[in-house]
RNA sequence: GCCCUUGUAGCUCAAUCGGCAGAGCAACUGACUCUUAAUCAGUAGGUUGAAGGUUCAAGUCCUUCUGGGAGCACCA
């Protein structure tokens, strides 16, 4: 891409012109520090019931939205991050000076206002402008002003634009910063610590994903963004720090579609002494404050208007997955020749592949999709679990559940391997029909050496973030919960051209 | 990666069978002191994503490339 300005355009070229004006009225157009300006939230109550009743005088800084003109007088819609207020700018009531400046103003403007409120005679909530200062002068053309802007890619590419101009947007990344916050809170409520462990990983470990890579210049190696932040939590465990979380970005080198973005936030819990039945429990806890922290209700809506809903209202049911498995199938789990058929009906690939693994396909297809939620599936087959300790009277069994809602897989949680020596064991077992770097089982030797010095049995647990917020707030679409999803860059030149 | 679909003015969208690229909003000039998708009169605004091809004639048909979206695959 070239690195020389762009030519304005013509609508650059107006609000050029228009800001030299601004300067040749002895102001600046791009604003200086305002200081105790209110929320428009909060002035708006304060306007008098009656029309024409002078009020309080009250300054905001916001921008503007919308222009409209009868005469001398001029009526703008203003909005800050709180609300949207009208202003009106009188002829009569204003300097000579300050009505040029009046002139000058574009839809896209940021000003500060002082001013009185006061109804319209029509019983708008209004402020009667006193003094106008520009505060920044906007360059840019918005968009249409009743449909605003519709174009994906320049909403996202620009999501500034659908933040300013796309009502819900903005309210809906506040409530995700409302639901971390929750969620944080009730962690520091139960003693659990925040931790903050390395993005960049000599191996990436704790979760079965293709990585991205990197390099380092100084060292000279080659490293990876993490895929999951679970074997440097442990490490802390085995360090005595007993309640432990982290939520940070991990980086998985696949698809992207309306629930999968490269980069994405995590949650992992640890807990010392604890199992799979405590995080169950602290489960319920975060995902339940959570829902408290930006609804008054368990029940929130799901998909379109009175199309749906999720109630949260826990406890949640427990259910076995060997059970599900079975009422799905209409075999048992253990049941290999049967199982095998059921996929192949499926049109699943079987060939090669770990009976449990076969087991697990079939799983995702017949039964994920159809739970509502929310729902922990718990007590899985041991083989598919490499960092899970087993249950004391079957070792097929891991002490392992995933909590889903909607078809979603929100969380999922494990009484963590303390053995060493097992662990070992199952980094060096590749499963039977999976690639190495579609397994979960990579030799971390380090994490060996740590598990040998003594790690306390534990509980973990760990929760999409995004999908949480998802969940929470209605969104079908993890790009609505995330500020700037990855998109490819602009601007590349064609293959064979330049 | 596969397959389908889409890209027209700053924005939202038209353009019939291949036949003069258009509207609304926004912008600009003017009128109007209570509007709120304000109204009224006028003006300007285009490399139809890019390159090539077919044709007397291409926004429209064909090829390649490119950005976006939906689905599939992978995955959480």
């Amino acid at each position: 891409m070239s690195n020389s300005p762009q030519k304005p355009d013509r609508f650059e070229q107006a609000r050029l012109e228009k800001a030299e004006k601004i300067r040749e009225l002895g102001f600046d157009p791009y604003g200086q520090r305002f200081d105790n300006h209110q929320a428009i939230a909060a002035v708006r109550p304060l306007c008098p019931e009656e029309a024409g009743a002078e009020g309080e005088t009250v300054r905001i800084a916001a921008r503007i939205m919308g222009r409209r003109k009868a005469g001398k007088l001029r009526f703008f819609d203003a909005k800050d991050a709180t609300g949207r207020i009208q202003l009106l700018m009188s002829r009569g009531d204003m300097t000579e000076q300050q009505w040029e400046l009046v002139s000058a103003l574009d839809l896209g403007d940021l000003v500060g206002i002082d001013g009185k409120l006061k109804r319209t005679q029509s019983g708008e909530v209004s402020i009667f402008v006193e003094e106008l200062t520009v505060l920044c002068k906007s360059l840019v053309q918005p968009p249409e002003k009743f449909h605003g802007a519709k174009d994906i890619e320049m909403l996202l590419r620009q999501r500034y634009i659908d933040l300013i101009y796309n009502d819900g947007v903005l309210d809906r990344m506040l409530q995700r910063s409302k639901i971390i916050d929750s969620v944080r809170q009730t962690l520091r409520g139960q003693n659990y610590v925040e931790a903050e462990t390395p993005v960049l990983h000599s191996v990436a470990g704790g979760a079965a994903a293709r990585p991205f890579t990197t390099h380092h210049n100084a060292l000279d190696i080659e490293l990876y963004l993490r895929i999951a932040l679970e074997l440097h939590l442990k490490r802390l465990m085995v360090g005595g720090v007993e309640r432990v979380y982290e939520i940070g970005r991990v980086f998985r080198n696949e698809g992207i579609d309306a629930t999968h973005n490269p980069e994405f936030t995590m949650i992992e819990i640890y807990q010392a002494y604890g199992n799979y039945e405590t995080m169950m429990d602290l489960t319920e806890a975060i995902v339940t404050d959570a829902v408290k922290a930006i609804s008054d209700t368990m029940v929130l809506p799901w998909g379109e208007e009175g199309e749906g809903s999720i109630d949260f209202t826990s406890p949640w049911p427990r259910r076995k997955y060997a059970e599900l498995f079975q009422e799905a199938a209409g075999c048992a789990m253990s049941d290999t020749e049967a199982v095998k058929q059921i996929a192949q009906s499926k049109g699943i690939e079987t060939e090669g592949k770990h009976p449990d693994v076969i087991v697990n396909d079939l799983f995702e297809e017949l039964v994920e999709d159809s739970l509502e939620g929310p729902v922990f599936v718990i007590d899985y087959p041991a083989s598919i679990c490499p960092l899970t300790k087993r249950k004391q009277d079957d070792p097929n069994i891991a002490e392992r559940f995933e909590l889903y809602v909607k078809g979603m897989e929100l969380a999922n949680a494990y009484t963590e391997l303390n053995d060493p020596k097992l662990q070992e064991e199952l980094f060096l077992t590749q499963l039977e029909g999976q690639d190495e770097e579609d397994s979960m089982a990579k030799m971390d030797t380090d994490f060996i050496r740590a598990l040998k010095v003594g790690m306390p049995p534990s509980g973990g647990l760990g929760i999409g973030i995004d999908r949480l917020v998802m969940l929470l707030t209605n969104s079908r679409s993890i790009r609505d919960v995330i500020y700037f999803p990855l998109l490819r860059p602009e601007g590349m030149p064609a293959a064979g051209e330049e």
